[in-house]
DNA sequence: TGACTTTTTATACGGACGTTCAGATAGTTT
DNA sequence: AAACTATCTGAACGTCCGTATAAAAAGTCA
């Protein structure tokens, strides 16, 4: 480990070596970013990544580490921007004051129905990895770091309108509303097949019937018996 | 093609050739089912598959041919049993009348909570299998063929309760009570870590809140606005 | 310039993959 | 008994996998 210098070297600004490297190490993480939400983790080679990324065989795992590093590395990479939408959103909604259960389904349904229509084909990827990996309890590890905080402060706020409910009913409904909401991402060529019409190219789209649903779901599993 | 005789040969009724090959293939669907609805298609080895059936390498081509195949065939095959299943309750509902949306949601729910429940180990690997598969588009061909006709019986069921709503509409609620029916099998994990309560040890546990849930948000998306 | 570091290339390694098949074994039929 | 068929075994095939690495290329800095 060689002795560093007091003073650390920063990169060329402009096009140097280093902002080289993150440029191409960007394209490896958006190419395994779009493989991996196409087919998942275990359908997915190295080589199809750096195919996608049009880089050599080695440069993935130079920029990415093994594939397990890559998968993990792909998956957090854009979870604080998501993380932070959500609590701005429910952030307004405390400030205001008078929150009802449509408020919250709103306020954690509608950034990721943003981010998954977005024109941007990476965050509809990223989107898609979701639905993939929150819909796996194989992945729960990950999705219990990078989702799970956020989940129960919504869950708290659910708590405070139905203080009844008992944590188990909230957790329920809580994943059943995720659920829905990814099957929106994930189920859209089934809904086209079932209702005889084209898919919606947006997942906006079904916005209000999505929130309908989990509104309506939620307060009537949370109503006294 | 080489021509066969009038009279069929039948096989050995208790313990003959036939049925010992008959036996072998039964354990080699039953391996893949189980891997297949623990790890996914892309994640299993055939030498998994046939490590888990304690039978050696080929007899798994022999009775199970390809690996698609094989996918495919353990797919179908329980796949009237549960279709018979769901068929007659609505059909149960359909000789009483006054059909309610909640009779619907119950009829369509409850035969794969059943089957989710069971103490046998292979209907409980299927139903995984299905939560698997449902919410991926990319097995969406296999979905259409083995469980799009069933779904359509009850979309056309909920749209003589609700004449007004969309085409659109009604297969979108339906495919989000799907969504909430898998996630009953696929993230009993995340419920439990949401919750702090242990998981639950059988889907049945969650019936009525998913009933509720699926219940209020048909009803509350289909009503008119 | 020449020493130094980062990035990229090209190639190779050992292993696991899905599939195939000749031959051994076992059960059935004549 | 012999002839025949279904089942099973063990080994092999060619291909692709994830990963590692030496050497070349590109960029930085003294």
């Amino acid at each position: 480990m060689p002795q560093t210098p007091d003073h650390k070297e920063l990169p060329g600004t402009t096009d140097g070596r280093l902002a080289r490297g993150e440029a191409t190490k960007d394209r490896v993480l958006d190419a395994a970013e779009r493989c991996f939400a196409a087919h998942g983790f275990a359908a997915v080679t190295i080589r199809q990544i750096a195919r996608e990324a049009e880089v050599t065989l080695g440069v993935v795992s130079f920029h990415g580490g093994s594939k397990e590093v890559l998968f993990g590395t792909v998956l957090a990479r854009r979870t604080a921007t998501l993380n932070a939408l959500r609590t701005d959103a429910l952030n307004a909604l405390q400030a205001r004051g008078g929150i009802t259960i449509r408020d919250l389904v709103d306020a954690y349904l509608t950034p990721y129905l943003e981010i998954a229509s977005r024109g941007d084909p990476q965050w509809r990827a990223y989107a898609q990895l979701i639905a993939r990996i929150v819909s796996d309890d194989q992945y729960y590890m990950q999705v219990r770091d990078l989702y799970d905080p956020v989940a129960r402060d919504f869950i708290a706020e659910i708590r405070c309108i139905h203080p009844d409910a008992s944590a188990k009913a909230v957790a329920t409904v809580l994943t059943l509303t995720v659920a829905s909401m990814l099957s929106i991402v994930a189920s859209r060529v089934r809904i086209a097949g079932l209702s005889g019409e084209p898919a919606s190219e947006s997942a906006l789209d079904y916005r209000s019937t999505l929130v309908d649903f989990c509104t309506g779901g939620i307060e009537q599993a949370l109503a006294a018996h």
